[in-house]
RNA sequence: GGGCCCGUGGUCUAGGGGUUAUGACGUUGCUCUUACAAAGCGAAGAUCGCAGGUUCAAUUCCUGCCGGGCCCA
């Protein structure tokens, strides 16, 4: 016994910020590395590649430092843990800040120029998100960093799509889709919005064969070319007599037929305009849906210079907007137009340029996907998830597909689809498994192959065929992101480069990802997995829920009330308090303030304060009253261990344990034994709760009070017990709180608790002394209860407490506790 | 409009067909007892969203409604 060896006072988030920055030191990498030849069991983590855009969400760093703790988990239970750190830079979203930056569209550049700026401009950001990493203090591989733009990394995604693509999985065909054309590109659904426009309402006058006049209500009367049919509502008995006959289109068209059937469909709103509703290819998502429905060829009426074709006629070769008038015009001349009036209309537009898009007809790559669902649905039925509700997310998106998967992109910063197309564009030369190419710029390299571009069939190297094969063009498109990031389980496990890993490292351990992105990473990663390896992609899918702000909603920059990462990890840093100000529900300014916070404070609450799954508020001066109190508690409790000499063998127990630390020891056996298979479970919540009840309860409150003057007389089982529990504690707690637990174990016991690679043995328990503790709380809790009622402080000596019979066994230590007399 | 998830003290949350419904924060009272007031020990506070149904028994299961959220149109 002596001075503490533990002298800071109290956790700060200064200290926390010193340990942190030497853990990041020379000992980092072997502390954390991975080891594919070790003997232990492997358990691979297919991180979520982070997408660098300035700011990490907050709710994404609190997901990802769960992932943390699931990595650290693994690591104490004493498997191989190889948790990987990827960063996702493909996209669109990278290329619209370069051109924010630079003010300047992405087709006024040279294509290499760009890409340059794209890259230098992602790295920036990469950094940024790599402290954040640093700080929220994550176990991954650094060292072994892959970024998704990486040549490495782009030829795993090229290599794929050539052997789906020779399997015949990968398909090219002309089909709708959304496309900007003052941008000139395709574009993403998620990148339409909508906006509100005056537009005019025009009742066309339609003639069906049989000479009745019909009049149509449409906003789109240039489209009258695409038309493919005419829909009634089922139940409409205005026009139910029309179903089943044909209709003359009222505008002259080229190359087609002049005139379209009526039929009924349920998606027609009787009570818009006349009830009467044209489809034409494409005037919105609707139409898309409709023409698939009822197998309708669709009309090519727009170009990509958003033009009208031949087909319009009279329209042929206007722009969009000037084919309207011109429709308009031509319908008055000739008296179909009953009338025409101003309308409010939300129309979609591209998010940045806020140009109406169209919905054209595209030849684009896509991934076959309908054919393969059922088996898919029979492999992923071994996989386990967690929590076991959230595997509802993928089983619904799975029962709704009904096309394709359409991955080709019209856009630069993104992977290219590695293929040249022969001058007669019947062959096609495809690039050597392991080679990134760009086709746009370079000439196949040496070992591609030449195939057919129907049947696939291999007709030979490129080298030796470059004579019967005519000039080749190579393809202009990349792939969709999401091409990429699917890949991301193989690539992890060593698909491609490690066979001897791979064997042992497939199905991947585990995917740990947000419910958010359920239908595009998890779904089209076990898409792959299906279509290329016939295997479950995963032993294991964790699925959390979403950060939401303070009130439980979705944090986003419209509605301001987002809430920045580093603000949270950094808050108590020197002294400096954090503030936030941010809308509440009512539209007002709601201003929180917290003193200190840290990494060790919000990864506790995390793992505490919700389920995996749920969707988590986060409020951060909720998150340092309900957990900074915890780490105050057990850092105290360590402290007062740091008095008391640490005897030289901790791991024999003692023959001569007095009743109070069988007690004791028996609680704490039943804590340990819990937390192990909590964490054997992927249960964060469940071992967190168990440490933090354990720690801050019944040991300090109880135990700790019982043999306090046991320790101050030098009593070495006392001291055995109180040091074995502690250490323990912090080895079981150190998933969680890394930094906290380091810093306490190394000072205490020369040993960190985030370096032990086995979880500690569990106590024998005692169930008899088990069956106690709710007498023996229940019997202090009297005793402090009398000595309060009195007004008597606790040491005060006190008379006329009688120990109950079952207690008798811990009579002692009770008589010294309370000063019984 | 469709699908899914969630409604438990003032706030957040655990649980789950059967005694008195878990815990935390907040509120409140007392206490500086040789780790801890950035703490400890107590206390108050809930007809488990509403309405039906199933059942000997519902907060739990079913249906509908209301409210919140997410995703898709």
């Amino acid at each position: 016994m002596g001075t503490p060896k533990i002298t800071d006072k109290r956790w700060s988030i200064d200290l926390e910020k010193r340990i942190q920055e030497e853990h990041y030191g020379e000992s980092y990498s072997t502390r954390y590395s991975f080891d594919p030849a070790s003997k232990k069991e492997i358990f691979v983590i297919d991180t979520p590649p982070p997408y660098p855009s300035g700011t990490w969400h907050i709710g994404a760093v609190a997901q990802y430092s769960m992932i943390d703790v699931i990595a650290r988990s693994q690591r104490l239970l004493g498997k191989e843990v190889y948790f990987p750190w990827g960063v996702d830079r493909n996209g669109i979203n990278i290329e619209f800040t370069v051109e924010k930056k630079t003010g300047k569209k992405m087709r006024t550049f040279e294509r290499g120029e760009f890409i340059d700026i794209c890259k230098e401009t992602i790295e920036e950001y990469t950094q940024a998100m790599r402290e954040t990493a640093f700080r929220v203090g994550l176990s991954c591989s650094f060292e072994n960093e892959y970024l998704t733009d990486s040549p490495e990394y782009r030829s795993v995604t090229q290599s794929i799509f050539v052997d789906l693509f020779k399997q015949g999985n990968i398909i090219e065909d002309l089909r709708p889709n959304i496309y900007d054309p003052v941008e000139g590109t395709t574009i993403a659904d998620a990148e339409v919005q909508r906006i509100s426009r005056s537009t005019k309402l025009c009742d066309v006058i339609w003639e069906t064969e049989d000479g009745e006049k019909v009049i149509i209500t449409t906003t789109r009367p240039e489209l009258i070319c695409a038309c493919g049919i005419v829909l009634v509502h089922p139940e409409d008995s205005r026009y139910s007599h029309l179903i089943g006959k044909e209709i003359n289109l009222p505008l002259p068209v080229y190359g087609r037929s002049p005139k379209v059937l009526i039929k009924s469909h349920h998606s027609v709103k009787m009570e818009f305009g006349s009830g009467v509703l044209m489809v034409c290819s494409f005037g919105d998502q609707n139409d898309v849906s409709v023409f698939r429905e009822l197998g309708i060829d669709p009309f090519v009426a727009i170009n990509l210079k958003g033009e009208m074709t031949e087909i319009s006629a009279p329209l042929s070769g206007l722009a969009v907007i000037e084919a309207r008038k011109k429709a308009i015009e031509i319908l008055d001349q000739e008296n179909k137009l009953s009338s025409i009036k101003d309308h409010e209309q939300e129309i979609p537009v591209s998010e940045r340029g806020n140009n109406p898009v169209e919905i054209i007809l595209l030849k684009e790559w896509y991934v076959k996907q309908t054919h393969t669902l059922e088996r898919m649905n029979e492999l992923i039925s071994d996989i386990n998830f967690i929590p076991p509700r959230n595997r509802q997310f993928l089983d619904d998106w799975m029962q709704n597909i009904s096309i394709d998967w359409p991955i080709s992109r019209r856009r630069w910063y993104h992977t290219e689809v590695p293929i040249w197309y022969s001058a007669d564009g019947s062959k096609v030369v495809v690039p050597p498994s392991g080679s990134y190419v760009q086709p746009w710029r370079d000439s196949p390299p040496e070992g591609s192959e030449v195939l057919d571009r129907e049947s696939k069939e291999n007709l030979g190297l490129y080298e030796e065929m470059i004579d019967q094969i005519g000039e080749l063009s190579g393809e202009q498109k990349v792939f969709d992101t999401w091409m990429d990031s699917s890949n991301s389980n193989l690539f992890v496990s060593g698909y491609g480069k490690d066979q001897e890993l791979f064997k042992r490292a497939f199905p991947t351990a585990l995917r740990p990802q947000g419910k958010e992105i359920v239908r595009t990473w998890l779904y089209y990663t076990l898409l792959k997995s299906t279509l290329l390896l016939d295997k479950p992609g995963f032993s294991n899918v964790w699925i959390d829920g979403l950060g939401m702000d303070p009130w439980g909603r979705k944090m986003s920059k419209s509605l301001g009330n987002g809430i920045d990462a580093n603000s949270v990890l950094d808050c108590g840093m020197g002294g400096r308090t954090g503030s936030w100000k941010i809308k509440g529900t009512e539209g007002k300014q709601v201003h929180l303030k917290a003193n200190k916070i840290g990494s060790e404070c919000f990864r506790l609450w995390k793992a505490c304060d919700a389920q995996v799954g749920d969707d988590f508020h986060i409020n951060p001066e909720e998150i340092e009253a309900k957990y900074f109190g915890i780490l105050t508690k057990i850092f105290n409790v360590a402290r007062f261990a740091s008095q008391f000499d640490v005897p030289s063998d901790l791991d024999n127990v003692p023959s001569d344990l007095q009743p109070e630390d069988q007690w004791i020891l028996s609680e704490f056996g039943q804590t340990m034994s819990k937390v192990e298979e909590s964490w054997k479970n992927i249960d964060i919540y469940n071992a967190a709760q168990t440490i933090k009840n354990f720690s801050t309860g019944v040991f300090p409150s109880h135990w700790l009070e019982m043999v306090k003057s046991r320790l101050y007389d030098g009593d070495e089982v006392a001291s055995w017990t109180l040091h074995r529990i502690v250490r323990d504690i912090l080895t079981s707690l150190s998933p969680i709180c890394p930094f906290f637990t380091h810093y306490l174990s190394t000072t205490l016991y020369n040993q960190s608790s985030v370096d032990v690679r086995q979880f500690p043995d569990v106590m024998p328990i005692v169930s008899e002394l088990l069956d106690l503790t709710p007498l023996l709380i229940e019997f202090n809790s009297n005793v402090w209860k009398i000595k309060k009622d009195a007004g008597i402080s606790l040491n005060t000596e006190i008379s006329d407490v009688s120990i109950p019979e079952r207690l008798h066994i811990l009579e002692k230590s009770l008589i010294r506790m309370h000063r019984i007399i």
